[in-house]
DNA sequence: TCCATGTTTCGAATACTATTGAAACGTTGA
DNA sequence: TCAACGTTTCAATAGTATTCGAAACATGGA
C-alpha cells in the first residue's frame, strides 16, 4: 500500500461522521445498508452523507452498487486489512523494537538474522 | 479507547507530514530522536515541523523529554497499539463478518471451532 | 557573563474541509 | 405517461489546517 494511499484511507476515516458512517456499515457486514438508512442510523443529512460516502468510496473504504433505487453501501474490508497491515508492517523497521509487534509479528519476528 | 479520541488520533497521522514524521520515529525505535534530526530525515521547516509535533504529542502518538538542549520525540507504541485495538476490535461487531479479523482475531477465533 | 545551538511561538497567507438547502437525476409502480 | 421515492450534485459559507519566516526562548559551554 502506497503512503499517499494511505494518508487518504487514514483521512477518510479520521472524521467523525465518517468514522461513524464506516463502523455503521462494518458493523452492518457484508450485506452492506442503502444509503438512506445510513443516513437514519446515524442521523447525517443526505447531501452531507452523500459527500462522506464519496469520500470513503474515493480512498476505497467502502464500495457501492445499485439496487433498484438503493445504492446499498459496503465496507471494504480488503482496504481496512491493507491499512492495518501497513501500519504494524511499518511500525518497528524490522526490528523488534516495541510491542506493537506483539499481536501481528509474532510469527515472523524470529526469521530475520542479526548480521 | 474513546472515539473521539480515535478520531484524533487517525487524524493525528492522516496527513503527509505527520505520517512521515511518525513513521521515521517508529523506525527510529524506542530511542527517539531529536527534534532537529527529524527535520533533517523529513524535509520539514523547524516551525512547521513543531506545529506538527505538537498536534502528534496532543493526540498522544509520540511523548517528548528534554535531552540537555534536544528535545527527544519518541513514538508512542502503547496508543499505536490501542489505535489498532479500536479498528479490529469494532471490525466485525463480535461477529465472523470478514477477513479484518483473520490476522488479529485468529488466537481466539479457534474457542468456537467445532471442526 | 556572553555567544552559539536547538527548539518553539507568533502572525499571517493560503488552501482545504464540512455542512446545508435546493434542485436535478434515475428508478419504480400505477 | 405520471408522480413518488431515494440519491446525488451544485453553490455558498463557515470553520479549520498547513505552511512559512522571523523572532523569542532555553540550554550548555567558554
Amino acid at each position: 500500500m502506497e503512503t499517499k494511499a494511505v494518508v487518504t484511507a487514514l483521512a477518510a476515516i479520521a472524521q467523525d461522521s465518517r468514522l461513524a458512517i464506516f463502523r455503521t456499515l462494518v458493523q452492518a457486514g457484508p450485506e452492506g445498508l442503502a444509503a438512506g438508512r445510513i443516513g437514519e442510523l446515524t442521523g447525517i443529512a443526505p447531501s452531507s452523507l452523500s459527500f462522506h460516502l464519496k469520500e470513503l468510496a474515493h480512498a476505497g473504504m467502502v464500495d457501492s452498487q445499485q439496487a433498484g433505487r438503493f445504492v446499498i453501501y459496503t465496507a471494504n474490508f480488503e482496504t481496512m486489512n491493507a491499512l492495518l497491515g501497513f501500519l504494524t508492517e511499518n511500525c518497528c523497521g524490522g526490528n523488534p523494537c516495541s510491542p506493537v509487534c506483539s499481536p501481528a509479528c509474532e510469527p515472523e519476528a524470529t526469521e530475520k538474522e542479526s548480521t
